[in-house]
RNA sequence: GGGCGGGUAGCUCAGUUGGUUAGAGCAACUGGUUUACACCCAGUAGGUCGCAGGUUCGAGUCCUGUCUCGCCCACCA
C-alpha cells in the first residue's frame, strides 16, 4: 500500500544504500552485450558540489540509466581530480594562518600537509554526489594521485619524450607571481583594466634636444628596456632608425631599430623594447639580437636591476616610475587608458609575462585530432562547438606543461648531479628513475593539472598495464561512448584527451579513419550549458549567486531537483537557473505519487510482474474509445520520447512525458476513467503506469524505485528491468486487437473539446464548475452518436445530471464546436445584450477564420504546391468555421426575435 | 579585430525537414475542496515571434541587411 505522503528524503537514502549494496553499478565486462561507458569529468578535489555539477552529473546518470535500461553494459567510472594549483593554494594559506610557509617546512612536509588535507575534504564531493542518485561505479573509482594513476601519467610524459614531443627550453612564459608558476596559455584569462597610457621622451644620443616620445602602460619596466623600436616604414622616423636614444630611467644608451612589428598608428609610433617582460618585445628582441634584462622577480618586486625602483612591488613601481619621469621632465602627458591585462585563472592577479626554463609538449596527433571531429567519427553536441575545436587546434601552440608546485606529478626526469641542467647529456628521463640515484637530483617541477586529466579514459581502465586492462576491460569499455562535460574545458580536456588518446593507442605515421575510430576517448560529446542565475551571470563561488544543490535536494528531493534542470536545460543552450522549474520537479513527483495513490484505492490482485501479465488482463470487448486512445497516446509518446534521448534532447524528452502524464494521463484519463473500475481499466492503468516508471527512471530514479515496488511491478529493481521499445510496444498490444488509433483519438479529442466548451460557458456565468446546470446539445447522425456513447462520461465530467439532446436551436447561451451546439440551461434571466455582443464578437471572428480558409483554398497555387494533407486541413477547418458561423447566425436571429 | 549563440506572453523558455487558428511552466485574474492530489482542479486574459527588406501559394522557421544582449578566441605596447 502506498503512504498517503510523498517525503523524498528517506526514501531517497533507503534506495541509494540498496542499489550500492547490491552492487547494481558495477561494471561488467558482458561479452554477449554492447559495452556502454562514461567517464565521470573528475571534479576537484577541493570542489564542492554546485549547480553545473548537478546538471552535469544528472545528465550522464540519465544517460547511463537509460543504456542500462536498453540492455547495454554500462559503467560509469566516477573520480577526482588532484587539482594542482588549487589544492596547493588552499593548503597554503591555511598554513599561512597558522604562520608556516611552505619554503620554510620543505618538500617533504608540505605534502604530507596537502595529502592530510585532500584525505580529510577530498571526498565530500563524491558523498553529494551520492545525494544526487548517481549511479557510479564506486568500485572503480580512481584519483589522479593513485599510485597507478600516477606511474601512468609518467609513463605518457616518457613516451612523449621519447616520441620527441616533450622538450626543455627557455622561453616566455606566462608567470603567477602569486603562485610563483609558469601557467599555459589557456589559464590565462584577459579582463579590461583601467589604466593609464604614459608618454616618455627618451632623448636621442646623436642628437641631443630631439627626442622619440614612446607610449607605455608599463613604465615600471623602462629599466629593462634594450631598444625603441620603430615601423620600418614610418616616414617620421626615418632619420632615426639605426641611431641611439638614452633610457630614460637607469640612463643608458639603447638602440632605435626598424621592426615590422611595430604598429605605426598607435600612440606615437614608438615602442619601447623590453625582451625580459614582453612577449612581442621578446621576439623584437631575437630578432635584432638584444638583451633581456629582467627587472621583476618571480614575486612581482622588482630587483637590483631596476635601479631607483627596485625593491617595489610592480604595482607600486609603476607609479614611483611615473612621479620618477615627471620630475625629471621625461614626461610628455599621461592619459586614462583601457587595456586588456593577463589575469591569472587560480590566483586572480595580473600574470607577468617571463622568461624561463620550462618543459613543453608539441602536441601529437593534430591532424588526425582534426579529422576525428571534422569527419564525425566524434560526434560533438551541439555541433557547431566542433568549430571552436578545429579553430584551436589549428592554431596551437606549444603547451607550457611544468608548473613550479609540489602538489602533483613530478617530472620524471634527473639531473646529473654538478652538471648543466640543460644540456640533455646530463638528463635521465624514464619512470623508475636512474639506478645510481645518488648522483641525481630529479626535477623539482610537477606536470600541469590538465597534463594527468589528458589520459583519463586510458587511466581509469588500467592503461598502459596489460593486466590491469585485461581486468578492468579496457578493451571492451575503450573507445568510451559518451563524455558530458562543458565547453568551458574544450581545449583544456576534451581536445587533449583525442589527441593523447590517439597518440598512445594508435601506430605509425597517420591513422586511417578506421584507426582513428578505435583510438579516440569517445564517440560522443554532450557540452552541457553554463549555469547562470536569474541576471545571467555565471553561477560562482566568489559572486555567492549559487544555490547549494544540496539545499536544493532538502527542500524538492534530489527526484525533484533532477526533473528541473532536466526542464530548464535545453541542449547547447546556457541554463539561467530558477528554482521555480525546480519546485516543479518536485511538484511532478508528488502528482506521480498521487496518481499511484488514486490506483490503489481500487484494489485489484492481478499479477502486475510482466507487461504481458497486465495484458491479459485486459478484456478486448470491454475497451472503449478513452483506453484505446490512451494506449495509443503512450505509444507515440514513447516514439517522440525515443527520438529526443537518441538526440540528446533531456528537456524535450523530459517535457513529452510531463504532458503525457499531467494532461493526458491524469487530467483526461484518470478523470473519465473513475466512472469505470472495471478489471480492464485498471489493467490499462497499471499498463501506463509501468511504462511510465520505467521511462522516468533514468531522470527521477529514487520515486520511480519506490512506486515500482510499493506496486508490485517485480521483485527486481527497476533498474534492472530492460524498456520496452515503442516498436516492441505496439507488438505487445496486438495482442488486445490494438492498431492504428488515430481516428479514436480524433473522437475522445472532440469530447474533449466540447467538455472544455461546456465548462467554458459555466465559467463564463459566474456558475461553479462543480455547479449542477443542465445543458443542451445539438447534434446530427455521427456526431450525435458519439456524444450519445460519452453521455455518461460527460455528465461525470461536467458535474451534471442533466445533458439533454435538443432538435432546434434555443434561446440560451451556446457555443459550437466539432461535434455541434451546447447550450447552458441558466436559470436566471439571460442578459440578452450581453450575450448578443459575446455571440457577435465570437461570430466576427468565426467570419474572419472563413475568409482566411476561402483566399487559401482559393489559391490554385497552394492547391498545386501544398501537400494533399494541408489541403484537407484546411477544407476541414473551412467546413468546421462554416457550421459554427451557422449555428451563431441562427442563435443570434432567435435572440433578436426575443427583443 | 575574428568566431559563436540568444532576442517569441509580465518572467523563464519550447517551437523537429517552411504547412491548420504560435505552445508550456511561473506570475495575474475568476470559480472550485466528501470520494488520488490545494505541491490540486476548472476556466480567463496576455504575443504586429528585435527591426527592415527578400524568397515562397504559405515564413517564428529559409536568405540579406540592421539593432541589441551574451560568450569564446586574438591582443594594440
Amino acid at each position: 500500500m502506498v503512504d498517503l505522503t510523498y517525503v523524498p528524503g528517506d526514501l531517497e537514502k533507503k534506495w541509494y544504500a540498496q542499489w550500492t549494496n547490491a552492487g547494481l553499478f558495477h561494471k561488467k565486462i558482458d561479452p554477449k552485450r554492447t559495452a556502454y561507458a562514461i567517464v565521470i569529468p573528475p571534479p576537484n578535489v577541493t570542489g564542492i558540489l554546485h549547480m553545473g555539477h548537478a546538471l552535469n552529473n544528472t545528465l550522464q546518470d540519465v544517460l547511463v540509466r537509460r543504456a542500462r535500461q536498453k540492455n547495454r553494459s554500462a559503467a560509469w567510472i566516477p573520480g577526482t581530480d588532484h587539482a594542482g594549483i588549487s589544492l596547493q593554494i588552499k593548503v597554503e594559506k591555511e598554513l599561512l594562518k597558522a604562520g608556516k610557509s611552505r619554503r620554510e617546512m620543505g618538500r617533504e612536509a608540505f605534502l604530507e600537509h596537502a595529502r592530510a588535507w585532500r584525505e580529510k575534504n577530498g571526498n565530500t564531493i563524491l558523498e553529494q554526489l551520492k545525494r544526487l542518485g548517481v549511479s557510479c561505479d564506486w568500485f572503480s573509482l580512481k584519483y589522479t594521485l593513485d599510485p597507478d594513476y600516477a606511474r601512468a601519467v609518467q609513463i605518457a610524459f616518457v613516451k612523449l619524450y621519447q616520441q620527441g614531443r616533450i622538450y626543455k627550453g627557455l622561453r616566455m612564459v606566462n608567470w603567477c607571481p602569486v603562485s610563483q608558476t609558469a601557467l599555459s596559455d589557456e589559464e590565462v584569462i584577459m579582463r579590461p583594466q583601467a589604466s593609464t597610457l604614459y608618454y616618455v621622451r627618451y632623448e636621442i644620443v646623436e642628437k641631443p634636444g630631439e627626442f622619440l616620445t614612446v607610449a607605455t602602460t608599463r613604465p615600471e619596466t623602462i629599466p629593462g628596456d634594450t631598444a625603441v623600436a620603430v615601423h620600418p616604414e614610418d616616414e617620421r622616423y626615418q632619420a632615426y632608425i639605426g641611431l641611439h636614444c638614452w633610457r630614460p630611467i637607469e640612463r643608458k644608451e639603447i638602440p632605435i631599430v626598424a621592426d615590422a612589428a611595430v604598429l605605426k598608428d598607435f600612440g606615437t609610433g614608438a615602442l619601447k623594447v623590453t625582451p625580459a617582460h614582453d612577449i612581442v618585445d621578446f621576439e623584437i628582441g631575437q630578432r635584432h639580437q638584444l638583451e633581456a634584462i629582467s627587472v621583476i622577480d618571480p614575486r612581482g618586486y622588482m630587483n637590483a636591476t631596476a635601479g631607483v625602483l627596485a625593491g617595489l612591488e610592480r604595482f607600486e613601481a609603476r607609479k614611483r616610475a611615473g612621479i620618477y619621469l615627471k620630475q625629471n621632465g621625461l614626461l610628455v602627458k599621461e592619459e586614462a587608458y583601457e587595456n586588456n591585462v593577463g589575469f591569472s585563472e587560480r590566483a586572480n592577479v595580473p600574470i607577468e609575462p617571463r622568461l624561463s626554463q620550462q618543459w613543453f609538449l608539441k602536441y601529437p596527433r593534430v591532424d588526425e585530432a582534426k579529422r576525428a571531429v571534422s569527419e564525425g567519427i566524434i560526434q560533438f553536441r551541439p555541433e557547431r562547438w566542433a568549430k571552436t575545436y578545429l579553430y584551436w587546434l589549428d592554431n596551437l601552440r606549444d603547451w607550457c606543461i611544468s608548473r613550479q608546485l609540489w602538489w602533483g606529478h613530478r617530472i620524471p626526469v634527473w639531473y646529473r648531479k654538478h652538471t648543466d641542467r640543460d644540456d640533455p647529456q646530463n638528463w635521465h628521463v624514464s619512470v623508475d628513475g636512474p639506478t645510481d640515484p645518488e648522483n641525481w637530483e630529479q626535477d623539482e617541477d610537477v606536470l600541469d593539472t590538465w597534463f594527468s586529466s589528458a589520459i583519463w579514459p586510458m587511466g581509469v581502465f588500467g592503461w598502459p598495464d596489460t593486466d590491469a586492462m585485461q581486468r578492468n576491460g579496457f578493451s571492451y569499455f575503450y573507445p568510451t561512448t559518451d563524455l558530458v562535460t562543458g565547453p568551458d574545458i574544450i581545449f583544456f580536456w576534451v581536445a587533449r584527451m583525442i589527441m593523447m588518446g590517439l597518440n598512445f593507442l594508435g601506430k605509425g605515421e597517420t591513422l586511417s579513419s578506421e584507426e582513428i575510430r578505435k583510438t579516440i576517448p569517445f564517440r560522443n560529446v554532450y557540452f552541457t550549458g553554463i549555469v547562470r542565475d536569474h541576471l545571467g551571470r555565471k553561477m560562482s563561488k566568489s559572486l555567492g549567486n549559487s544555490p547549494d544543490p544540496l539545499d536544493l535536494v532538502d527542500k524538492y528531493g534530489a527526484d525533484g531537483l533532477r526533473l528541473g534542470l532536466l526542464l530548464m536545460s535545453p541542449q547547447g543552450q546556457d541554463v539561467l537557473f530558477s528554482e521555480e522549474r525546480v519546485a516543479l520537479g518536485k511538484k511532478f513527483c508528488t502528482k506521480l505519487w498521487n496518481a499511484f495513490h488514486f490506483r490503489q484505492s481500487h484494489p485489484s490482485e492481478g499479477d502486475r510482474t510482466s507487461l504481458e501479465a497486465i495484458i491479459d488482463q485486459i478484456d478486448v470487448e470491454q475497451l472503449e474509445a478513452d483506453d484505446r486512445a490512451i494506449l495509443w497516446r503512450l505509444i507515440t509518446t514513447v516514439e517522440a520520447f525515443e527520438r529526443a534521448m537518441e538526440a540528446y534532447e533531456f528537456n524535450r524528452a523530459a517535457q513529452i512525458i510531463y504532458t503525457f502524464f499531467w494532461t493526458h494521463y491524469c487530467d483526461w484519463y484518470i478523470e473519465i476513467s473513475k466512472t469505470r473500475a472495471s478489471t480492464t481499466v485498471l489493467a490499462v492503468h497499471d499498463l501506463i503506469l509501468r511504462q511510465l516508471l520505467l521511462l522516468l527512471h533514468p531522470m527521477i530514479p529514487f520515486i520511480t524505485e519506490e512506486l515500482w515496488h510499493q506496486h508490485a511491478y517485480g521483485q527486481q529493481f527497476i533498474g534492472e528491468v530492460l524498456l520496452e521499445s515503442s516498436e516492441e510496444l505496439r507488438q505487445i498490444l496486438k495482442k488486445i486487437d490494438f492498431q492504428n488509433a488515430d481516428a479514436l483519438l480524433a473522437e475522445v479529442d472532440a469530447i474533449h473539446e466540447w467538455v472544455v466548451a461546456a465548462r467554458a460557458l459555466k465559467a463564463q456565468f459566474g456558475l461553479s464548475s462543480t455547479k449542477d446546470v443542465p445543458l443542451y446539445y445539438q447534434a446530427e447522425g455521427e456526431e450525435r452518436v458519439t456524444l450519445e456513447r460519452h453521455l455518461d462520461q460527460l455528465k461525470a465530467l461536467l458535474k451534471t445530471q442533466n445533458i439533454k439532446l435538443v432538435e432546434r436551436p434555443l434561446q440560451l447561451p451556446m457555443s459550437t464546436v466539432g461535434l455541434g451546439t451546447i447550450y447552458i440551461g441558466l436559470t436566471e434571466s439571460l442578459d440578452v445584450e450581453a450575450e448578443k455582443a459575446r455571440l457577435t464578437q465570437a461570430l466576427a471572428q468565426v467570419v474572419k477564420l472563413i475568409e482566411l480558409g476561402e483566399q487559401k483554398l482559393h489559391n490554385e497555387n497552394f492547391l498545386a504546391s501544398a501537400p494533399e494533407k494541408v489541403i484537407q486541413g484546411a477544407r476541414d477547418l473551412l467546413a468546421e468555421n462554416f457550421a459554427k458561423k451557422t449555428q451563431l447566425e441562427e442563435t443570434l436571429r432567435r435572440l433578436a426575435l426575443v427583443l
